[in-house]
Parts: structure tokens; sequence; C-alpha cells
DNA sequence: CGCGATTGCCCAAACGTTTGGGCCAAACGT
DNA sequence: ACGTTTGGCCCAAACGTTTGGGCAATCGCG
């Protein structure tokens, strides 16, 4: 038992078994439609083909690519799979990826600039016919030089120094949370804004703090602090907004998984999420819904961002010009936010 | 401008330039310690190494793959990375995996048996030296399957059929939930057991079903419902679980995102959690400490699983046994199950 | 000084494909 | 009957490595 590694099956022996040059196998297996057709009769053909799939002949990738210089991968890069909103985009782009014949290589980088720098090179290395960044920080320098190498790649989640990008209109969004806040009455608010370098927490940021500079109530500086997109970072942001003076009434933080640690620190700073306090995130992961306090949200389209992200570089690679992309987000009224549906649900079943 | 994609460099390039032979070169550039002691004067090791950084070689990956019939890639499939249990242990593996030299190639099967089948052959197809599955199926047919052909991999999170797995000790974890809950008193509990097809909710049940039988109170059949991994499913299971009679005093779900979906459907029926109603979830993902009711959990070392799953697919590829692991995990007692911490919560700041 | 060992390097084949070109026979046109 | 096309296939070179072997010069040693 334990059969032993059987060699794998190749052309030639496709082609030693039936008589033929590896070429006219190659030919009849993977040549494209218009140009194959005098590549053997139709008798061969059909020979060949049912051969091939006896055997259970599979294109050996390394000779393939050493031979044609293209690889048929590309390389994506995220600040951290666990996180699940670039999990999700992910997601969107192996799905992309597998329908277009290519596979993908992913690798998170902590959105440590040494480690983009040393992952990119080792997937370049890899010999990747491009890239997908999901961790593009605004400060494009690295990206510019990556471009300036003739290397294709697009953007996605995170935009930057004008490269070819596909994300969520995140400045709108930003907007919608604020029409939304405004509607409701408040007039202190407070952004727990995300990494400094992502465009993500920028644009969302920046739209809000537009919108109610528009409404008459523009946002002191130490009304807006940053941290990192996870439930620790919500949390850390939120103490500092805390520590600072008299409480906002309404606090939007830009991503729901930090939304998550801010309702932490809430809660141990004894106030009740939508009672006491608002809280708005970003994204609607699965989550926010099923919260205590369900979760005033702005929905973002990750897995079709992902999809989209891969098929502008199948653009890319095929010569022509990528365009960015800006994908609607949509605003996702909930109890965290809206004090009608807070009494609903206090008073009992919501449905 | 735009710079057109140089060809990279190759071993002849540099032989060329310093009018070595290619394979020379080779020798100087990759030859282990101990073989490559005779293949140059050590000037010429030093003219050869110092071309090769200047510029910038790259081993060709598929040329030395061709040849070697290694091809240093590792492929891992998984349910979903939006799962953050999975992206976690793959954070791990990838970790592991660069320390080695290895990359890795991981997949999403969505749990799906037709999925898993087509993308391990396609996993396979990219020439993978060996696979990481985490989404093993506990009917093990599939795995039996690739064992046959000889295939080199190990399980990580779940664990079937006998085959190399480093798994949490599930059943452990189980029993400690169990242990906690019978200490506070709770005799009518019901548990959201997860997908039936896995070792991990299978394993974690059956520790919690041991201990309560072996205190008296074994757990009635309608108490123990199957459910998705994720909060929808937790929220399913869960809905199901009060559609039927007096509802129970606890509920063990057996992971964290199902729990806070477990959470949601409470608040839907008017239960508060900590105080009506015990929640006990598993793997304490960063979000349990962070919930309003901060969430009892059993903490599962889930990256050092994936590290040390990639550790012993290592070994396979040495030529060596793999070893099962078997994980301590470690039960952490918040408000979700403790009155006291509940009092102490709701009387103001926790700390 | 002669002989075996060592040093430093080169040679060539192989890994499995792809692809431009060529060759022969049959079919076709006039 | 004789050139021309076309169908059906083969040839061979390349892609960039790795690796077992070989060969000449030098060295050590008695």
């Amino acid at each position: 038992m334990g059969a032993k590694k059987a060699r794998p099956v190749t052309l030639q022996m496709i082609a030693d078994q039936l008589g033929l040059h590896v070429s006219t196998v190659s030919r009849v297996l993977h040549a494209k439609p218009g140009e194959g057709l005098r590549a053997a009769s139709s008798p061969t053909v059909e020979r060949v083909r049912r051969l091939a799939d006896e055997l259970g002949y599979q294109r050996n990738p390394h000779a393939m690519s050493l031979r044609t210089q293209r690889s048929n991968l590309i390389g994506v890069l995220v600040p951290r799979l666990s996180d699940m909103v670039l999990a999700t985009i992910y997601e969107g782009v192996e799905e992309a990826a597998a329908e277009h014949g290519l596979s993908t290589f992913v690798t998170n980088t902590r959105d440590v600039p040494e480690v983009q720098r040393a992952r990119t090179e080792m997937v370049l290395g890899r010999r990747v016919d491009g890239l997908i960044f999901g961790d593009a920080h605004s400060d494009s320098v690295f990206l510019d030089e990556v471009a300036a190498r003739g290397v294709p790649f697009v953007l996605v989640n995170r935009r930057a120094g004008g490269h070819p990008a596909v994300v969520c209109d995140d400045y709108l969004g930003g907007r919608l949370v604020a029409d939304h806040l405004l509607e409701q009455g408040h007039e202190d608010v407070a952004v727990v804004a995300g990494e400094p370098y992502a465009s993500t927490g920028i644009d969302r940021t920046g739209g809000f703090a537009d919108r109610f500079r528009e409404a008459g109530l523009p946002i002191p500086a130490h009304r807006i602090v940053h941290s990192r997109f996870d439930a620790q970072g919500g949390r850390a942001g939120t103490e500092r907004l805390l520590a600072t003076g008299p409480r906002p009434s309404a606090v939007f933080v830009v991503n729901d998984f930090g939304a998550i640690g801010t309702i932490g620190a809430l809660r141990d700073h004894g106030l009740r999420v939508g009672a006491d306090i608002a809280v708005v995130g970003f994204n609607d992961t699965p989550l926010a819904a099923e919260l205590p306090v369900p979760l005033t949200t702005v929905r973002s389209p990750m897995r079709e961002m992902g999809r989209r992200g891969l098929r502008q570089l199948v653009r890319v690679l095929a010569g022509e010009q990528a365009e960015s992309e800006l994908l609607r987000p949509e605003l996702i009224v909930r109890a965290s936010s809206d004090p009608a549906l807070y009494e609903r649900l206090k008073a009992g079943t919501v449905g």
C-alpha cells in the first residue's frame, strides 16, 4: 500500500504512446481555438484527447511558465487576512481569478513598510504576472517605485497616488454617516479614524468632517483620533477620546471591528450604546447586525471590490488601461444610533 | 519614464560577464554549505556573489522547480478565510513557512466537498510539495484517497481519520466549559454545536456532554443543534433552540462568531446575556472581550496551530513521520457566564 | 622527481513545455 | 501533366536551472 508517488504524466509520454510528436500533442491539447486548426486530423485529436484524460494529464506549470515567461499567477498583498474585511475582499479576488484561469498568491504585510517591500520582492521573485495591493499607504513612494519598474498592479480597498484602484466611495460613506447623525440632532461628535496612512480612514473621516463643517459644526481636532483597524485599536482610540473633557454624543468609528472595541470601552465607562451615546461603524460585517445593540454602519461591497480589482488587473495584463472604480456605499441604520429602533429593541422582540 | 520590463538576470548572464561557466555560478550561489566547497576559489566566489547582488539576481523558481521536481510551495485549504479563526491559523502557517523558505498557496473551499476536491486538484496541479488541510470532514474518504495517492499532507484545526493533525484539545475544551457551568449551578444547558462534519464542533460538544453526563445531568438530544460556524449560523441554531419548549439557563456555542449570532437571537427574544441566560463561546477571538457583555470562551492557540502544522508538514517532506499534536485550551471566564463579574460590570467600570 | 590527491573549473544532459519553421503527400487548378 | 496550395505532422531550439562527471593544473610527500 502507500502508492509511491507516480511521476506525473507528460506530453512526451502521451506522444510516445500514440506514436506522435510531442509538439503535436501540445498543440492539440493547448492551442487556442483559432490557431490549432491544422495541428492534427480530427481522429488524431480525438485519440490524443482521450488518452490525455485517461492518463489524467496535467500540464506542468513550471515548464510552461519557464517557456512562456508567464506564470498565470498573481500576487495579493494585504495587511492581514485575520481582518475580515481584507479576507472578504480576497475571497472576491480568488473567485474572479479562478474564473480567469489564474491562481493567487496572498501574503500578509501587517502594514509594515519593510514587510511590504520584502513580501513584494518575494512575490515578484515567484514571478507573478501582476500584483494586487490591499495595503497601500497614502504616501505612495513605494508604489511609485513599483510602478516605475513596470510591474503591473492595481490597488483595492485603499487608493494611493493616482494608481489604478478599486475602492469603496469612502468619502461619500463618511458623508452618509454625517447626514444621519445630523438628522438625529448630534452636534458634538467624535471620530475614531483608523490608521493615518490608510485612504479608507482618511476619506471616511474627510467626508464626515466636511459634512459637519458644511452644517456649521466643524469638528475640533481633539475629537479625531487615530487607531488600528481592529477591536483593540478601537478600544484604545476611544479611551483617548473619553480622556479629554466632556464626552461626545456620538462616535463614528471607521470600521466595524474598531467599533466593537469602542463598544467595549464605552461599556467600561458605564455608557450604554444607543442610549447614552451613539456609535456608527463601517463595512457592515456580518457581526454588526448581531451585536446586543445592533450597529449602524455603512455597507461596502467588499467581495465585489476584490472581483473588480482582479478584473482590472486582467485588463492591465492584456495591455489595456486600467480604470479606477468607486463603488457605492450604503448606510444601514440600526439601534446603535437610532433612538426609535433602540426603544423597540428594549421593548422586546424587534420583528 | 515607464521602464520597460527588463528581462530578469539569469545565471548565464552572470557567468558570461565573469567568463565563468553557468554551473560554477550556480554552485557558488546555491550550493549548501557542505557540498559546494570545491565549487570555486574564494576570490571567484567573491566576484560571483558581488556581481549577483549588484545585478539583483533572483533565482527563477520555475526553472528550478522544473529541474528539481520540487516547488517549495505548499497548498493550504481552508473553508473560508473570512472566518477569523482560519485566517489566524493561516497567518501562523505563512509565518512558519517563510521561516522555512517555503511559500504558501491558500484557497477557500467553503466546506463544500466538490470544491474541496476541485481546489485540491488545482493546487496539486500547481505542483505543490505538500498540503495543509484546515477543512477536514470527519468522514475522511476524500483524505484517505489523497493519502493513498502518496500526497504528503497534514491537518490543522480539524482532525479526521487518524491522519496526522495539529488541533486544539477540543474535547478538553468542552469539558472545561462544562466544569465551569456546573460550578455555576446550571442544570439545563444547550449546545450550538456547529457543522456536524467538523471534529472541532464534535469534540467540543462531546467533552461538554460527557462531563454533564458524568455529573448526572445528561443533555437531551433536542438541546443540541447544529449550525454554521458564523454569526448567522449561531443565530439560526439559537432560534431553533428557543423554539422548543422552556429555555435553557446556559448555552455553549462552539465558536465565538456563532456566539455573537446567539447573542443577537437572545436579544431579539428579550433575554439579557449574563443575567437571564449564560453564554459561552470558543476560541477567544479578539472580539470576545470587547462585547458589551464580555464573552466567556475557551482560548485556543490558533496561530500556534498553524505554525506547528507547517512544521509537521516539513517533517513529512523530509521523509520523517509526522506526529499529531493536541494543543492546550484555556478557559477564560467573563461576564457572560459569571454573575459576579456581570454585577461588577453593571455597577460601572470593571477595573 | 614521480605519483596520487586535491583544487578549480567546465561540459552536457535533463526537467516539460511552446513555437517558428520545414517537409511530404494529397488535393486542386489550369 | 505540372505547378500550387493545403493538411498533417515532425524538428529543434529555447526557457533557466541543477548535477554527475570529467579534466587539467597544482600540491604534498616520500
